[in-house]
DNA sequence: ACTATATTTAACCATATGGTTAAATATAGT
DNA sequence: ACTATATTTAACCATATGGTTAAATATAGT
């Protein structure tokens, strides 16, 4: 039972949590390319590779647009940036009293 | 159907994609702490609590230890630093990217 | 030994995810 | 108009997630 509305970040991370998205998605970082180029290296049928890229389209994480028959696909950097920014200041946090234990058990030894 | 194993990346991202899973990490972030105290933020049930926490154990983005009759739970940095590191590939190749065609466009106006 | 507290496990339910095949839709190309 | 190609939608199935309440387990504290 989902109680809140799911939140940006859910949606990003969930994306991230397959390793065909993430193919999807790296194979997107060098470039826009169709739905069909993005199929071919994954051995599993069209109809889930659409499904893959409706979840990182929700996520925000890519966008498509027509040409012709074909759809092209394009990374969206700001979603990704925002999940990075994320695990970032968790880490942020942690170093710095990592840091700080440090200095306390190199000052009292 | 799952067909692969899943692979660390997965069960982190995954791991990352509950508001109450990041809640916790980032309690953790700050300190290591009980059961009892990273679920008081939250509303849900304690079974949900432990729930959220073995998913996160299993994740590897966190460990427990006994402390008497109480669990003292400790963020493991290594798994964020791995997922963070995904991102900042996918960046990094993005960003190369965009700088690449930004000098094309200034050197062809 | 008895009781309270901390936490997990069991059993259950609803929804989301991840796959399939068959059919629908839209455009390209003759 | 006809046929091929690209992609999505529909219907289905199995497993994972996210919650609940009730019960079990383990230790603390008297």
């Amino acid at each position: 039972m989902v109680k809140y509305s799911r939140y940006r970040l859910d949606l990003a991370f969930g994306a991230l949590a397959h390793p065909i998205r993430r193919g999807i998605l790296a194979r997107l970082a060098s470039g826009e390319t169709t739905v069909a180029e993005l199929a071919r290296p994954h051995k599993v049928s069209a109809p889930a590779i659409s499904k893959h890229l409706r979840i990182l389209e929700q996520a925000g994480l890519m966008s498509r647009r027509k040409r012709g028959r074909e759809r092209v696909c394009r990374i969206e950097a700001e979603r990704m940036k925002e999940a990075q920014g994320w695990i970032e200041g968790q880490r942020a946090l942690w170093n710095r009293r990592l840091d700080a234990l440090e200095k306390y058990l190199k000052e009292n030894p």
